[in-house]
DNA sequence: GTCTATATATAGATAGAC
DNA sequence: GTCTATCTATATATAGAC
């Protein structure tokens, strides 16, 4: 299963760099060293590889998320900004959910659900860890929970890509923490 | 030139429904009721087709932004959003920076150019509106004119992903607002 | 200005040998 | 598992007729 793990990491890299439509298996084959009609052997078409993209995302951020039950609600939001930061410091990349939102329309359905599914998921534990701080006092009792998990996904994802545009990862942070302040009483 | 604005209408719609590289010249020939040959009359390539989008974006920008110089700080802002705004209205488009940057890296230099122009002028337009709101109290005073901005657009540009993922344009709305009322003191 | 015809490149994908 | 060879589809682009 070696080739395949790595197959799929080129792709990762690859699609947070140049995009969906931005990449080929012969991109993928060419650094792996290997034909391209090898690569048909793991992936039996490019979607079968995006649906596998998608499900290396979300295992990961449901194993990211596990190592974090223990922390504040607010130390929480934090990791999360830092998760996306570190798309930003990896060579400008984007995040996966901000690439297939350009061509979502153009998607096979099956990777239009699971890509949804995704967002959902991540949008419910913020919502869930903001619920909390809200409550413990972490953030500004004002708040909606649902509001500012959206408003949060949105200056992520918008972040990265001003990141990339201003050719400076740093921006992202920046840009997340005047959200952060603002969602914390003063 | 009848020909070639609607050409660069059709070609603007499929940009922010699919990408720049979900749509072909064969699609716009179709929509127009042309051989996609006769499209390179108008537009020598696909480059030359992807920098005339683009001024076309700035030039309405301009001539959009000139028509609210009366307007108070916190009016220009708002309708700022609603600009955004109307895109996810019209069947969840989202903004042409948004399209660009996923596949950036892969663009010819002289389109990465001007859509990083684009935005410089979109964010020191946001600046220059905020420097004076923060100023005359329209918003915050603890604010920085240039974070604010970068803010403003991540939020804009993300909550139109957010809508599209969510099918829903009023997730766009509610997201920005969120914002608009962390800006102001309340 | 628009057409037909064509060139060229590249994508995703399959068949079958090794 | 990986290869060669090949197929089909589609993209950008050009030449030259009308």
């Amino acid at each position: 299963m070696e080739t395949k793990a790595q197959a799929l990491e080129i792709a990762k890299t690859q699609l947070q760099l140049r995009g969906y439509n931005g990449f080929s298996f012969q991109d993928i084959a060419n650094e792996l060293g290997i034909k391209k009609a090898s690569l048909h052997y793991y992936f039996s078409s490019k979607e079968d590889l995006g649906l596998a993209l998608i499900e290396d995302y979300a295992a990961a951020f449901q194993q990211w998320a596990d190592k974090l039950a223990e922390l504040s609600p607010y130390e929480k939001i934090e990791k999360y900004i830092l998760m996306f930061y570190s798309f930003a410091q990896d060579n400008l990349k984007i995040c996966p959910a901000g690439v297939f939102c350009v061509d979502f329309n153009a998607l096979p359905v099956r990777m239009q659900k699971s890509i949804t599914e995704l967002q959902d998921t991540q949008r419910r534990w913020l919502e869930k860890a903001l619920i909390r701080g809200i409550k413990d006092g972490d953030f500004k009792k004002s708040l909606k929970a649902k509001d500012t998990a959206n408003l949060l996904i949105a200056a992520c994802q918008g972040g990265l890509q001003l990141a990339r545009f201003q050719d400076n990862c740093r921006v992202m942070k920046s840009t997340c923490q005047t959200l952060l302040d603002l969602l914390t009483d003063i």
